[in-house]
Parts: C-alpha cells; sequence; structure tokens
RNA sequence: GGACGCUUAGCUCAGUUGGUUAGAGCACGGCAUUCACAUUGCCGGGGUCGCAGGUUCAAGUCCUGCAGCGUCCACCA
C-alpha cells in the first residue's frame, strides 16, 4: 500500500484505470445462463453530434445502473452504438460539399454516400471517445451502427416484413414538407412555433351576382391561385343562398365552387374558407369530400409555379407579401392586421414547414392496444410514471408515420418498381431485400427510411435480431433488455415506436397479444426519463446562447466522478435540472473528502485484511464496542438498504443524498472525531480502525457505480482488492447480511446506541453553540457546568467525558445539580452552562434565553390548545396522544429551566 | 383549445400512506489553520409551505376553485 497524497488528482487516477478496466475487459459481457441477464442499450447518439450536458447525464445513469449490476453479479451488458441521423448529416456533408462549390447531384448518390460515409468514419465516434471520459463502462467490442450490413438487413426486413402484413402502404398525401432538407417530415418532427405574421382579409366577388362580395381570411395569400373552392358551414344561415354559386378567384382568376362543409368554425372570421387542397390538411380533406382539383402552385423548394400566375418563380414568403400588393390593387384586401399563429417549423432545418401532397411510404401502427396495456400494466415501467398519461394520449390519437425521405443517406427503402408502369398498382412492385432477377427492367425507389424507421430496432438490432423469429443466444439471453434511459423528449420519437417494434417482430407473427406474449416481446422493463439540463437562469441550452459548458473541460477542471457526483445530485425525478458548476465543485469537494477519510485511515495505523466483510468483522473485538461503533455499523447497514432500493428504484437522489449523508454527518463529522481519541489508546485501536476498514470498504462499494474511479483506486489502496481484482466485481449485498456477518463475531448492533449517540451529538452542539456565541469557539480549556437530566444521562456523559471534552473544547466538566449562573443550553441530557465566572454579558445572554422562552411559550400554547380539546384526545390515536403529552411536559421543562437561568444571571 | 407538471429559506430542491418544534445543499454572517481534508471544520441568522375555500381531532401533505410558471398535444383559416 502506497502513501495517499493530500489531494485527489483525478486526471491520473481516471486514465490509469479507464486503460486498465478496457485491458482486463472488464466491461466485456458475456452471455452466461448462470447469472441474471441485465442489459442496456445506450440511446445511440447522432453521428453529427458532439458530447453535450444531456448526454453526461444520461450516461452516467446507465453507467450507474450497469455498474450495479455488474457488482451484484449479473451479466451485465451495456451496448453502444451510433445513429447515422438521416437528415442532419446529410445536411453537414452537403453543406462542406457547397463549399468545394459542389452539390450532391455532381456526386451521384453512390459517390455521395461514400462520401457522408468517410464523414461519419471521421467523425462517428467522437462521442463515444468522449463517454470513455466519463468512465462509461460499455462493451465496446459489441458497438454498433444503425448502417452496419446487420443492421441494416433487420432494417429492411422490418420493412418487408410490414409490407406483407399490410402495415406499409404508400400513397399521396399532406405530408410536412421541409423546403430547405427537401423532405417530407413525420409529424413528430414538426416543432409547433408561434409566428408573428399577418391576417388578410379580403372579398371574393361572387361570380353569379356580379358587385356581391364573399369575405374571407387568411394568413396565406400567396397559396390563393392553389384555390379550388370557398366553404362554409352547411348551417350558416348568412351563407345559405350561396351554396352551389361560384366566386372568382382574385389571384390566377377563375371560377371556383362556393361549397358547404362541417369541418368550417362559423365563428372564425367570416366564416367562409378559402380552400386550397394541396397546401393545407383541413382544406385537403374538404378536396376530398367535395372531389376539388387539387392546385399545386409551389415547387418543392419553396418557389411557386407556374400555376400561381402573377406569383410565378417568386420564394414563398416573398409571394406573399406581392399577393397582399395585388389584392390591394385590386381592391380586394379589406384589412391586413398584424397576428399570431402557430406555425411548424422542420426540426432540423428550423424553418417554416410547408404542407405538401406528395408519394411517400407509410405505416400503419401495429399492435397499439398491446403497446397501450404494456405500459398501463407495468410491464413495461416509466420512471417517474406520470410519462404514462402522455404515452398513453399519443397512442390513442396515433396517426399513420410518414417514413420515406427524400435523401440518399439512410437505408435505401427496398422496393423496385417495374419500369413505365403504374407504382401504385402493388402488381408493379418488387418489395424484398434481393433486387428482381430481371433488374434492368426495374427501378429501386430512390427514398430512404426515416432514421427512426431504423433505430426503432435499436434493442433487437443490436443483439442480432434480423427478422421475426429469429433468434439467437445474446437475443434470448439479454431480451428484453432491463432498462432504458433517455430524455421525455423523445418518447413518441423513440420509446413508443421500440415498444410497437418488438411486440410486432419479435416471435411470430400474431394478430394479437396475452400478457405473456407481451412480457417476451417488449424491448425493456423499465423506462427512466431524465430531465433536460437548463442552464442556471432555466434557459435551454445551446450553441448560440452559449451557455453549455464545455463537458471534457468539466472532466478536467473537477474530475469525471466530481461531474458525476454533482449531476446526479440535482437530477431530480425526471424534471428539468438547472446546471451550474457549483454543484459540480460539490463533486469535487466530496470525492476530496473521501480520499482524505481514506488517507487518514491509512495514517492512522497499520491496515488490516481488508479482503470481505467478514475478514474486517473478525477484527472488531466486541468488547471493545462502545455505543459510536454500534452507532456507526447502524447507520452503515441502514445505508447499504437506502442505497440498494434507492437504484432498484431510479431514485438517484435518494441514492446520492444518503451516501453524502452518511459519509459526511455520520462518518466524518462524528464518528472519526470521536474515535480519535480511542484510536489513539492501544486496548482499542485495533477494532476502532476495524470499524473504520468496514465503513470505508462498504461506502466505496456502494459509491462505485456513482464514482467509479476514485472508488476503484481507495478500494485498492486500502488493501481491499489485490492485484487484477475490480470493485465492480464485489457486491455490496443488503444490510442484513452485513448485520449477519457482524452477528457472527459477536456484534449484535444496539439500537439504543443510535439515540444515545444522537443525544450526545445534540449535547455537544449545544456546549459549542455556547462557546461559539460567547466568542470562546477556539478556547480548548472552557470550563463547563453540566447539571443532568437523569442518572442515565449522567452516566452517559460521564462515560463519554474523554470524547465530550475534546469535541468541544473543554478543560473540565462539573456535574452540578444546577447549572446557572453563565451562558447556557438545554439539551436532551440536561442543561449544560459555560462558566465565564464573572466576564458574563448578562443583558445579551438575557434576551437570547428570552427569545427562545417567547418560541417556547408559543408552543406550548398550542399543545396545551390542542391537548385540552376533546375531539383531539378522543379520536387521535394512542402514540399520537402520548408524543403530543411528552412535548407539552418536555417543553415545560425546558421553558421552566430557560427561566431558571435567566433568574440566576441576576 | 386540451392534458400533465410545478409553486416550501435569498437560490436550487427534499418532505413516504395526513400525526410530536418543516429539512438539506448552496449563498450569507461569525469563529478557527500543529495533530486526514481550507476542495476543511464549528456556530449562527433566515420559511404564516403561491392565494382562497373545504374535509378532518389534526393539512406542506387530501378535495375544489383561482393565479403565476413550465412542458407536451391540437388541421381554427
Amino acid at each position: 500500500m502506497s502513501e495517499i497524497p493530500k489531494t485527489y488528482d483525478p486526471a491520473s487516477v481516471e486514465t490509469k484505470w479507464y486503460d486498465r478496466w478496457l485491458a482486463s475487459g472488464c466491461f466485456k459481457a458475456a452471455v452466461d445462463t448462470s447469472k441474471e441477464p441485465f442489459a442496456i442499450m445506450i440511446p445511440p447518439p447522432n453521428v453529427t453530434g458532439v458530447l453535450h450536458m444531456g448526454h453526461l447525464l444520461n450516461n452516467t445513469i446507465q453507467d450507474i445502473l450497469i455498474r450495479r449490476a455488474r457488482q451484484e453479479g449479473k451479466s451485465a451488458l451495456w451496448l453502444p452504438g451510433t445513429d447515422h441521423a438521416g437528415i442532419a448529416t446529410q445536411t453537414r456533408v452537403e453543406r462542406e460539399l457547397r463549399k468545394t462549390g459542389k452539390t450532391r447531384h455532381d456526386l451521384g448518390r453512390e459517390k455521395f454516400n461514400e462520401v457522408a460515409a468517410e464523414w461519419r468514419d471521421k467523425h462517428g465516434d467522437i462521442i463515444l471517445n468522449q463517454l470513455q471520459k466519463l468512465g462509461a463502462s460499455c462493451d465496446w467490442s459489441r458497438k454498433v451502427h444503425t448502417l452496419d450490413a446487420g443492421y441494416s438487413k433487420a432494417v429492411l426486413q422490418t420493412f418487408v416484413t410490414l409490407y406483407e402484413r399490410g402495415y406499409i402502404f404508400r400513397g399521396k398525401r399532406m405530408v410536412n414538407w421541409c423546403p430547405v432538407s427537401l423532405t417530407g417530415l413525420s409529424d413528430e418532427e414538426v416543432i409547433m412555433k408561434p409566428s408573428k405574421g399577418f391576417m388578410y382579409r379580403m372579398r371574393y366577388e361572387i361570380v353569379e351576382r356580379p358587385g356581391e362580395y364573399i369575405e374571407i381570411s387568411t394568413t396565406r395569400p400567396e397559396t390563393i391561385p392553389g384555390d379550388a373552392a370557398v366553404a362554409v358551414h352547411p348551417d350558416d344561415e348568412r351563407y345559405k343562398h350561396l351554396i352551389g354559386l361560384h366566386v372568382r378567384r382574385p389571384i390566377a382568376p377563375a371560377n371556383i365552387p362556393i361549397v358547404a362543409d362541417r369541418a368550417v368554425e362559423k365563428d372564425f372570421g367570416s366564416g367562409a374558407l378559402k380552400v386550397t387542397p394541396a397546401h393545407d390538411r383541413t382544406d385537403f380533406d374538404i378536396g376530398q369530400r367535395h372531389k376539388l382539383p387539387q392546385i399545386d402552385v409551389m415547387r418543392p423548394d419553396g418557389v411557386m409555379n407556374d400555376l400561381a400566375g402573377p406569383l410565378a418563380g417568386i420564394e414563398r414568403f416573398k409571394a406573399r407579401a406581392k399577393a397582399a400588393e395585388l389584392l390591394k390593387e385590386s381592391g380586394n384586401l379589406l384589412e391586413a392586421k398584424p397576428y399570431e399563429n402557430n406555425v411548424g417549423f422542420s426540426e432540423r432545418a428550423d424553418v417554416p414547414i410547408e404542407p405538401r401532397l406528395s408519394e411517400q411510404w407509410f405505416v400503419k401502427y401495429p399492435k397499439v392496444p398491446e403497446a397501450l396495456r404494456a405500459v398501463e400494466s407495468g410491464m413495461v415501467k416509466f420512471h417517474p410514471e406520470r410519462w404514462n398519461k402522455v404515452y398513453a394520449h399519443w397512442l390513442n390519437n396515433i396517426q399513420d408515420w410518414c417514413i420515406s425521405r427524400q435523401l440518399w443517406w439512410g437505408h435505401r427503402i427496398p422496393v423496385w418498381y417495374r419500369k413505365n408502369a403504374d407504382r401504385n398498382d402493388p402488381a408493379n412492385r418488387h418489395v424484398s431485400l434481393e433486387a428482381p432477377a430481371d433488374v434492368e427492367n426495374w427501378i429501386q425507389e430512390d427514398d430512404v427510411l426515416d432514421t427512426w424507421a431504423s433505430s426503432w430496432l435499436w434493442c433487437l438490432g443490436t443483439l442480432g435480431w434480423d427478422k421475426p423469429g429469429s433468434t439467437n443466444p445474446e437475443l434470448k439471453f439479454w431480451y428484453p433488455t432491463s432498462a432504458l434511459a433517455t430524455g421525455p423528449d423523445i418518447i413518441f420519437l423513440w420509446v413508443a415506436r421500440m415498444i410497437i417494434a418488438g411486440l410486432e417482430l419479435h416471435g411470430e407473427e400474431k394478430k394479437t397479444l396475452t400478457d405473456d406474449e407481451i412480457r417476451a416481446r417488449i424491448p425493456f422493463k423499465n423506462v427512466y426519463f431524465n430531465g433536460i439540463i437548463r442552464d442556471a437562469q432555466g434557459r435551454k441550452m445551446s450553441k448560440s446562447l452559449g451557455n453549455s459548458p464545455e463537458p471534457l473541460d468539466l472532466i478536467a477542471k473537477f474530475g469525471a466522478d466530481g461531474l458525476r457526483f454533482g449531476l446526479l445530485s440535482i437530477a431530480p425525478k425526471g424534471a428539468d435540472i438547472l446546471f451550474s458548476e457549483d454543484r459540480v465543485e460539490q463533486g469535487r469537494n466530496f470525492c476530496n473528502k473521501l480520499w482524505n477519510a481514506a488517507r487518514f485511515r491509512q495514517m492512522s495505523g497499520p491496515a488490516g485484511d481488508c479482503s470481505s466483510d467478514a475478514a474486517i468483522a473478525a477484527r472488531i473485538n466486541p468488547a471493545q464496542c462502545d455505543a459510536d461503533d454500534h452507532a456507526i455499523l447502524g447507520r452503515l447497514v441502514e445505508t447499504v438498504d437506502t442505497v440498494g432500493n434507492a437504484l432498484a428504484e431510479f431514485d438517484f437522489v435518494t441514492y446520492t443524498s444518503s451516501l453524502f449523508e452518511f459519509f459526511r454527518t455520520d462518518y466524518c463529522d462524528w464518528y472519526l472525531e470521536v474515535s480519535k481519541s480511542r484510536q489513539q489508546d492501544p486496548a482499542s485501536r485495533d477494532t476502532v480502525l476495524a470499524v473504520q476498514d468496514l465503513c470505508l470498504r462498504k461506502l466505496l462499494q456502494l459509491m462505485h457505480p456513482l464514482t467509479p474511479f476514485i472508488s476503484e483506486e481507495l478500494f485498492h489502496l486500502l488493501g481491499c482488492a489485490g492485484e487484477g481484482e475490480y470493485i465492480q466485481n464485489s457486491n455490496p449485498g443488503e444490510g442484513e447480511a452485513l448485520a449477519g456477518v457482524l452477528a457472527k463475531v459477536g456484534i449484535a448492533l444496539d439500537p439504543a446506541a443510535v439515540a444515545a449517540t444522537a443525544a450526545l451529538r445534540e449535547f455537544v452542539s449545544g456546549a459549542r453553540a455556547i462557546k461559539s456565541q460567547n466568542n470562546q469557539a477556539t478556547k480548548r480549556d472552557s470550563k463547563l457546568k453540566f447539571a443532568a437530566r437523569d442518572e442515565a444521562s449522567r452516566t452517559l456523559v460521564e462515560s463519554n467525558l474523554e470524547k465530550i471534552k475534546k469535541l468541544v473544547g473543554a478543560a473540565e466538566v462539573a456535574f452540578v445539580t444546577e447549572a446557572s449562573g453563565g451562558p447556557a443550553a438545554v439539551t436532551p441530557l440536561g442543561t449544560v452552562a459555560l462558566d465565564l465566572t464573572g466576564s458574563v454579558d448578562a443583558a445579551a445572554e438575557k434576551a437570547r434565553l428570552s427569545k427562545e422562552i417567547e418560541k417556547l411559550d408559543k408552543l406550548i400554547a398550542s399543545s396545551e390548545a390542542k391537548l385540552s380539546n376533546e375531539a383531539f384526545t378522543s379520536k387521535a390515536p394512542p402514540h399520537i396522544l402520548e408524543g403530543a403529552r411528552n412535548q407539552l411536559a418536555e417543553t415545560k421543562a425546558k421553558r421552566d429551566e430557560f427561566a431558571r437561568i435567566i433568574a440566576s444571571l441576576g
């Protein structure tokens, strides 16, 4: 055992251990049916991404779970990987390309994908490498990328399977079109944002009644050339007589009908709606019902096309202004007033999406009832549970999923169309993993799949699943996985879809599923939703605000363990997290204190056998154990269970705070301090050191999932593990087991010891307080007077006198019958007073005590009122009643004691 | 428009099924540096638990309403 330096140096420790862990294959998972399986699949980061604070939190949580599982002897697999991130990557690569003056079309599909793949290979693993700095214990040998050959096969096979089962279809529908990325998007990729614009009030002239007009409002006058009708509510008395007549379209003039449709809100605007079936979802539906033509007036890139008449060739927002101008000129614009409404934005390109009619592939979600049941009945358990409702709401209102993307980077849809034939006729399609034999007569679909249509297979594909019913040892062993940790922002995009994919695709085809089948098919049993990390002001972290700290800098500054501890200590259950560096600093400080506690142990005496709890316990002499030993061991047993339960319930705040509380308050502030004198005594020294060893060994084991580096380092420095042994293989066990080990060597934990220690702590605290208030805090030779409350208290103080004197800084404690004449504190053990022999500021002390008495009097009044209330005494349960009576008696005694002291001050 | 969540000390948050004087960390003020740790220790001040009702012997905790904040969902042009 080498000497421990004064300050913990994370950098060298972290590098050393991470390298060793990797070299000795600590994170490698193997199928071992003699063990309980435990698996977590990492939420695959985008290859375009960089590590941000959210990743830190999310991956720390996963690492905690997986390391704890490893300690518990489970066969723990944490599988890492990355996502090809279709739109994001393609956008990035195209941007790079543009710098050289080229577009993807200059390269062609194949060459472009090669360039994109090179870019991915260069940048894709950066995040994963950064995660290693955090200590992430992934099985790196099992890394999966969504475009890997095996995974891709699973993705394409899924398309084929769902097509064959009738869940995938092609159709011309209204989709969310991104005019920048030039692709359709799913509803989930559209972000609604309030946007400022104008509400244009216009008039359309009625053809059959020249000079008569119908008033219409719109925020999008540029779509007027696409108007195919004007719609009114069938029951609207104002317009009933006009139904069936026609109006004159004011831009790109034409006569269009007035139709009646119940989708129109009578009370909104004028109650008449312009119907543009090719540019609005509601209008599309109305158009369908009335067989209206779909007049598409816009090019895919958002520029108006020839059908837009005078607007042709103008970009959509400029066209809007131009349209308003034209209306004004023709006298048909009645008003343009500022207006704010919700507009859908493309999540990636951050521009308003355009509802656009196009041919796309859609998924009709299978197994929706089963997916609802899986979560509702807790087969998939959400933490915190309140996300259940959000999930259920989405499933209950589920819409078909547009899965085709007009991109090149991704899984190309495995469909071939017969040349020069109707693509909508299934007979002209070849849907298969293999191209048709006479491929020269076919054309493959250009579109690729939505990235989520590959990542929804994550838990299956990463384990080698490649078709329904497929099985292999990994899949059989680790599926369903144990837990998923992710953000609630992708509950629909990813979590819900993974559940659906598992239910439909794992196992043989089934129309409906029993609960047992659901249990076997779900991708994970638990989902932990971590909060979103915000800055100290509560703003989202973003590049443009520059309010996101650089994770690697934080690690360099505070150490990975400090960062992990700090983050977890502020990660409330699923609520947003306000990040502040102070917390990370606290984490760092905590690690340093842990370090020094170990250092203190090492400096205090020779190391004993620390190889197991039993070995340490054997070094404890039960006869030498006093109340403090019993108390700290009792708290240790308790903390083992608190930690175990907290982790089992994904309660990370309780996990960190119970460690903090035990280590700071019970171990350092009290136990180490009180045992300093006993440590000097050869008779009790070995026992005290063994108790310390047991506490430290157990504490390190409990902390290991959270602070892997320092716990491993100290575990070795203290001799708890030898060369080639790792803390990850040592199970902290349960409190009962620890108590059993102690019982075996003759230590029956005394519950009264905890109470006695608590009383002594209050006594010491009170004595320190009166010293501090009288500027004697630093004096070591204060004189105290103590009037014990009863015989037992007197004995307790007497038997702990040396400790007390040392902790308080007192030269002597005189046992008296009445402690008075000086500043005093009333403690559970009795009254302790400071002997100031004449130099008391009687007035100040009286004032302080009077304030105390005032508080106590209030309390007494309310207690008495309560106890004299017959309703209370007759209805409250006995233990509450007794408690209230005791409290009253004690409060009165305390008040009287204070009054007596005041009197004694003259 | 609907749903969910939040509102407790200056700040960030704990507060199990209602039950004995509402807690912690940070920040703040005072004191301390021979004896593990100043990345430390000791002591202290600081809260009518968002507002208004209700249920109950008893409400931070349960119910109703209101207000403010946040998030998600939603085809009012």
